[in-house]
DNA sequence: TATAGTAATAGGAATTATTACTATTTATAA
DNA sequence: TTATAAATAGTAATAATTCCTATTACTATA
């Protein structure tokens, strides 16, 4: 992969935060070092970082999120303040499980769980 | 809630499949008896049957799903054929962990896992 | 039973999120 | 340097969802 300073840019935007931000979220945030950046840029750079495991993508319902922690894929969604909390549950078992009950070869355990989170 | 014969419509294809519609699915699907519905229309009570618990949303990736089966929470989904499989596992230990772990009061526990499924 | 008032519903337009396309620019390697 | 392949900006297209206003189902009254 080449180097372009807006993918550059993107990646450390993404990494700087905690927030799970969207890709428009970004695309604003970007702009204020790179004006003219364009939002298929965003876009495209941050499904390319994707690819290449730097970054990790989960969706919100239906919109999709970016996060920097490409190790842990769980999540507490907050249903008051909308925050989504980044955990690490043990999935192992749950693995074993599906392969003995279905005969699924599991992949991948993604868990979220929705709730009141300790701020309120 | 007011009877309508759209809503009826929606309902029974819904309840009608195991194959997890998307709303276009069930728009275009709906057209063959009223071929003038709105896709709108379509939205509009699909979120109104699931906010009933009538039928359940659940997101493949970033798109919307619909399901018949409000019991179940969880998905085994194919990474070859694209099939969703309904699955229900224990989740109040998890529950539970989150609680002491993290003080989160979970309300809603949602397992997604990704594989290859037993037709491959 | 017929009618009028009203709130829910419908269709279609509008909005939002994402992807595709293309002419131009840029990183990199010979 | 220069060739070239990849990346970009800008814009158009598509996909997914929500919003707006005319229409309709339902209820109470005559």
């Amino acid at each position: 992969m080449r180097f372009s300073k807006q993918r550059e840019l993107i990646k450390n935007i993404v990494q700087g935060t905690n927030s799970h931000p969207t890709a428009d979220w970004i695309y604003k945030k970007a702009k204020k070092k790179i004006s003219n950046i364009s939002l298929g840029t965003v876009y495209r750079n941050l499904s390319k970082l994707n690819q290449d495991g730097i970054i990790n993508i989960l969706y919100d319902d239906n919109i999709a999120r970016y996060d920097w922690n490409t190790v842990s894929h769980d999540h507490l969604k907050c249903q008051q303040c909308g925050d989504i909390i980044d955990i690490h549950m043990h999935t192992k078992e749950l693995q074993k499980e599906v392969w003995n009950q279905y005969k699924f070869e599991a992949d991948n355990v993604e868990i979220n769980i929705t709730g009141i989170c300790n701020k309120h």
